[in-house]
RNA sequence: GGAGAGGUGGCCGAGUGGUCGAAGGCGCUCGCCUGCUAAGCGAGUAAGGGGUGAUUAGCCUCUUCGAGGGUUCAAAUCCCUCCCUCUCCGCCA
C-alpha cells in the first residue's frame, strides 16, 4: 500500500510511477475519492461527538429528565448510524482501489515495459559455447524424471532423484551456512498462510492466478517464504536497535505458472513446485537502499562460488513485481539454451508491505512504517540445473564445484 | 472428530449496560532521595486516523478490550456468527 500522504501531497511522484509501470489506474478519480472519504468521516466524527457528549449527560439524569433526554438523542444517534453507513461504503470502495496501486518506482530502477528492457549492469565467468540442455543431462544421469513427474501430478512436475535429490539438501545447508555467517537468522516458515498475508506482500490482488489455494480451509500455498515471512512481525512495532532483523527462510515454493502455456517445457525449469532459501530483511528506511546492494552482493556471491557465470541486470520498471521500487536479477548462463537466465532475484519493497502488515519501528519522531526486502539466497532447482550445464564434462558426467563437495559427499554424478 | 476453559494495554490481571481507553501490579522512562547494589518517593507510559498548529510542541476529535454483525440514547460488559489459544479423550506422520 502506498502512502496515503503521497496520495495528497505529491501525486505528480506517485502518476510518473504508473506511467513508468505501464499501470494504468485513475488517480484523479482516486484522489477525489479520498478527498470525499475524508470529509464524510469528518462529518460522522462530529455526530458521533455530539451523541458520545449527550450519553454522558443522560448517565447523570433521573426519572423523567432521563427519559426526555433519551428521546431527544434518539434522532441523533439514527443520524450517526446513516452517516457511519456512507463513509463504511466509500471506505471500502477506496480501499480496495488502493490495494491495486503498486509501490513507486525507484529513481534508478531500469526503464522500459519487459524484461527486454532490463539494463544489464555486469557479466562475470566464460559462458560456455554449447553443451547439452539439463533435461537432456538430468535424464540421462537419471537424477531428474519429468515422464513420471506428469505421471504422478501432470506437467510441470519432476522427481529428484539419487545424487540429483542430494544435491538439493546439500545447496540448502551450504546456502544456510554462507547466511548464517552473515547474520541471518535461519527459518523454516509455514508454507501455507492465511489471505492477510498475500495481501499484506502484495500478492493479492495483483498475482492472485499466481497462488494455489485451498478453499476448504481458506488457506494459500506460498510462492516464496517471503510471505510467511514478512506477516511473521505483522503489528510488531520494533526498537531501533532491534533492527535490522535478517531471516534466511527455507520453503517449498508453489506457483501455478498461469499464462505461461508453452515457455519452458523441457525439464524443471519452470515447475508448479520448488524449494528455495531466501533472505527477508526487516529495516529502518534509512538503510533500505544500501541494504538491496548488500543482499544482490551475497546473491553474487553465492553463484560465483558455484563457478556459474553469470549478468546481473536491473528489472525494468514495466516488470516489477506491485511492491518492489528496484528489483536486481541474477541471470547464470544456460549453455544448453545460449542463454541467460534467472536463477535469483531481490527487491527493495521499502514500506510497501510493512505498511499493508502494520510493522513499524519506534522512532523519536513518532512510530514509522519500516523497509522489507528480500531476496533469494538459492532457488534449489534451478540452480541445480546451472550447476548441470554448466559443470558437464565431455564424456557426459558432471563435476561438482569444489565448494560444495564438503555437503554433498562425491565430487561427480555420472551415469 | 468429541468434551471443557479462555481471548482485555509491553506483560500479568480486574472489570457483566452509563464520565471505562479501561482498577491494581510488573516492566519501562524522567525526576528526587540514598556515598555502590537494593529499596524508597513523585510524575509519566497503547496504537491508528482526522482537524487545527511552525508536520518531532500544544489543543480538539473519532476508532480500537480476538474478528465481524446485532440490540440500546449508551456495549469490554447483552445477543448472533466466526477465528484463535489451552486442557482432557479419540485418531495420527
Amino acid at each position: 500500500m502506498i502512502d496515503l500522504k503521497l496520495l495528497r501531497d505529491a501525486p505528480e511522484l506517485l502518476r510518473d510511477s504508473l506511467r513508468r509501470r505501464g499501470t494504468d489506474i485513475d488517480l484523479d478519480e482516486l484522489i477525489a475519492l479520498e478527498e470525499q472519504v475524508r470529509s464524510l468521516r469528518q462529518e460522522a466524527e462530529s455526530l458521533r461527538a455530539e451523541q458520545k457528549e449527550a450519553g454522558r449527560e443522560i448517565a447523570a439524569l433521573q426519572g423523567d429528565e432521563k427519559q426526555a433526554a433519551i428521546d431527544s438523542v434518539s434522532q441523533l444517534a439514527q443520524k450517526v448510524k446513516d452517516a457511519n453507513a456512507r463513509v463504511d461504503e466509500l471506505a471500502a470502495e477506496l480501499d480496495s482501489k488502493l490495494l491495486e496501486v503498486p509501490n513507486l518506482v525507484a529513481e534508478d530502477a531500469a526503464d522500459g515495459m519487459t524484461d527486454a528492457d532490463n539494463l544489464e549492469l555486469r557479466r562475470l565467468g566464460t559462458p560456455a559455447s554449447d553443451g547439452k540442455d539439463h533435461a537432456a543431462l538430468g535424464e540421462a544421469l537419471d537424477i531428474i524424471d519429468t515422464e513420471r513427474g506428469a505421471k504422478v501430478s501432470g506437467s510441470r512436475f519432476g522427481f529428484l532423484k539419487g545424487k540429483g535429490a542430494l544435491l538439493e539438501f546439500s545447496l540448502v545447508r551450504w546456502a544456510m551456512d554462507h547466511l548464517v555467517a552473515a547474520g541471518f537468522t535461519p527459518m523454516v516458515p509455514p508454507v501455507m498462510v492465511r489471505e492477510h498475508a498475500l495481501e499484506g506482500t502484495g500478492f493479492f490482488p495483483e498475482a492472485r492466478e499466481q497462488v494455489y489455494s485451498i478453499p476448504k480451509d481458506e488457506l494459500f500455498l506460498v510462492g516464496t517464504a517471503e510471505v510467511p515471512l514478512a506477516a511473521y512481525h505483522g503489528d510488531e512495532i520494533f526498537d531501533p536497535e532491534d533492527l535490522p532483523i535478517r531471516y534466511a527462510g527455507f520453503s517449498t515454493c508453489f506457483r501455478r505458472e498461469a499464462g505461461t502455456y508453452g515457455k519452458d517445457t523441457a525439464g524443471i525449469f519452470r515447475v508448479h513446485q520448488f524449494d528455495k532459501v531466501e533472505m527477508f530483511v526487516f529495516i529502518d528506511p534509512e538503510e533500505s537502499a544500501a541494504e538491496h546492494d548488500r543482499l544482490l552482493e551475497i546473491e553474487e556471491q553465492l553463484v560465483k562460488e558455484l563457478e556459474i557465470p553469470y549478468r546481473v541486470v536491473n528489472v525494468a520498471a514495466g516488470d516489477l513485481g506491485a511492491s518492489a521500487v528496484k528489483k536486481y536479477d541474477i541471470e547464470a548462463w544456460f549453455p544448453g539454451e545460449q542463454n541467460y537466465r534467472e536463477i535469483t532475484s531481490c527487491s527493495n519493497t521499502t514500506d510497501y508491505q510493512a505498511r499493508r502488515l502494520r510493522i513499524r519501528v519506534r522512532k523519536e519522531s513518532g512510530n514509522e512504517v519500516l523497509h522489507t526486502l528480500n531476496g533469494t539466497a538459492c532457488a534449489v532447482g534451478r540452480t541445480i540445473l546451472a550447476i548441470l550445464e554448466n559443470h558437464q564434462q565431455p564424456d557426459g558426467s558432471v563435476v561438482i564445484p569444489e565448494a560444495l563437495r564438503r555437503y554433498t559427499g562425491f565430487d561427480s554424478i555420472s551415469a
